[in-house]
DNA sequence: CGCCATATTGATCGGGGTCAACGGCTGTGG
DNA sequence: CCACAGCCGTTGACCCCGATCAATATGGCG
C-alpha cells in the first residue's frame, strides 16, 4: 500500500515487528487521487479515519478571518495528514492537496483497536506525531526570529531531509519540489514578492537554483550554515520506541 | 500530588477510570521547588523521567547561535513540560522555570508501563502531548499573520482560558500573570520595546490592564474579537478518548 | 541607601509588505 | 493556427510595523 509509511515507521524504530507493520498496512483502505488545491480534511470536522499522503504534496494550514493563511505543515509521501484527529476527534485546522495525490486512509476503529493491543505500535505512532509536533517548533522558531532568507534555508534543507527518508532526493542530487512561490511563501508567512526576492538573493550568493520546480543546492555547507540546519529534531535515527 | 494534573486529564475525559488516575498519580515522584530561571530539562538531553508543572510558570524555547531566542510554549500547573520525551528520546529544546516552581517527575519506566497495559490512559496522554501541538500551531498562525496587538491579544486570551482550567483564573476577575514584558515578548517573538508599546495601546483601547503582574480584562467582548480566539484547539471539552 | 531588574518613552532605521506593471508559459476555444 | 485569458515569476517604487539604540523612571531587595 504505502511504501513509504512503512519505510518511514520502519526507519525510526527497525525493532518494531513485522506482524505490527502488516496490520497497519492492511488496515489501510484502496489508494485514491485527489487533484490538486482540493481540501482532504476540514477544520472543526470530526474525522472517522486518518489519512496518509502515498503521493505528492499536501498541507496543512489556519485562515484569519480577514484571509491571512499560514500553512502550518507540509506534507509528503508517507505522511499522516491528521493521524492527531484521532486522539484529539475534532479538527483544529484545514488540510489541502498542494499538487495532485494519492491518499488512503485508516479507520479510526482500527488505530483503536492498535492503541487496544499493539502497544509498540501505539508508540511509534504517538512519536510521529510528536515529530510533527517537533517541526512545527522549528518552524515557530524560523517565523519568530529568523530572516527570510534564513528561514527559506531552513525550510529547503527540512524538505531535502525528510525527502531523502522517502527516496525522493538523494545527497547531492537535484530534487523536484513542486511548489509555487506564493505556496512556499504560505509555509514561511512572507508574502510571495518577497518570496521571489529572497530566492533571487539565494542565487545571487551561489547558494542555491530553484527554477521549474527543481531545486538545485550549489553549496550544501554554506545552505545549511545559514540554516543552521540540525537533523536531530527529526528523529532520523533508528531506537526502540 | 498534583491536584492540576488530575484535574486537568479528567476534564478532558470524565470516562477515564479511577484507577488510571490513581495508577498516574502512584507514579509521580514527590514535588521538589525549583527557583526562577531555573533549567528543568536541557536540548539534547535523554530525560529518564517526564516532570509536571505543580505550581509556578515555565518555559519552552530554542536559541540561535547569536542569542536570538524564541519561546515554545508556556507552562502551568497540571502542564506536562516534556512528555514528549518518552517517544522522542531526545529533546529537540530546552525547559526553563520563569517563577519559582514546584514540580514532580514520571519515570519513563513508569510510562512504558502505563503504555503497556492500560491503552485508555496512554490515549489521553497522548492527546495531551497533541493538544500542546494544537497550541503550537496557533502560536505559529499568530506569529505569523497576526499583527503585535493581535497576537498579545490571543495569547493574553488563551492563558486566561487555560488557566480557568486549573482554577487559576475565573471568568470575569482579574487575574495574576506573574510574566515580566521580556517574557512575554519571547512567547510573542517580538522585542520588549514593543512588547511596552502594545500594552499601552491595548490600555488606551481600554481593553485591559496588566500591571504588577496582575492582568484585568476590561472588555472581554473586545479583546476576543481582537484575537479571533476560538478555544476549539484546547479540546476543552469532555469526551471518551 | 544603593543596586539591579523592569517598565516607559523618544528618535531613528530597516526588513519586508503593498501596489503596480510586465514577461513568459500553458491551455483553450474560435 | 492564432487570440486571449490566467497563472506564475520578476522587478520597481514606496510605505509601515516593529527593531534598535538610548535615556529616564520605578521599584523590590540586600
Amino acid at each position: 500500500m504505502s511504501v513509504h509509511l512503512l519505510r518511514k515507521l520502519a526507519s525510526r524504530d527497525r525493532s518494531l515487528s513485522q506482524k505490527s507493520l502488516q496490520f497497519l498496512s492492511d488496515s489501510m483502505g484502496a489508494a485514491r487521487p485527489v487533484a490538486a488545491n482540493r481540501p482532504i480534511v476540514r477544520v472543526g470536522s470530526r474525522p472517522r479515519q486518518s489519512t496518509v499522503i502515498v503521493s505528492g504534496w499536501a498541507c496543512r494550514y489556519s485562515m484569519l478571518a480577514d484571509g491571512r493563511r499560514q500553512m502550518l505543515g507540509l506534507h509528503l509521501a508517507g505522511d499522516f495528514v491528521d493521524l492527531h484527529s484521532f486522539p484529539l476527534k475534532v479538527m483544529d485546522h484545514s488540510v489541502v492537496s498542494l499538487t495532485a495525490c494519492t491518499i488512503s486512509s485508516i479507520e479510526h476503529e482500527s488505530l483503536q483497536q492498535i492503541t487496544d493491543s499493539d502497544p509498540h505500535l501505539t508508540r511509534v505512532l504517538w512519536m510521529h506525531t510528536l515529530i510533527d509536533a517537533a517541526i512545527l517548533r522549528r518552524w515557530l522558531l524560523s517565523t519568530g526570529q529568523r530572516s527570510s532568507i534564513e528561514h527559506a534555508a531552513h525550510l529547503i534543507c527540512e524538505l531535502h531531509t525528510r525527502m531523502q527518508v522517502v527516496d525522493l532526493a538523494a545527497p547531492g542530487a537535484p530534487f523536484e519540489l513542486p511548489l509555487s512561490q506564493q505556496q512556499f511563501g504560505e509555509a514561511l508567512g512572507i508574502s510571495t514578492v518577497h518570496v521571489n526576492r529572497t530566492l533571487a538573493e539565494m542565487r545571487a550568493r551561489n547558494l542555491l537554483v530553484w527554477r521549474g520546480g527543481i531545486v538545485e543546492i550549489l553549496d550544501p555547507a554554506a545552505l545549511t550554515k545559514l540554516a543552521e540546519f540540525d537533523p536531530t529534531y527529526l528523529s532520523l535515527h533508528d531506537e526502540p520506541r
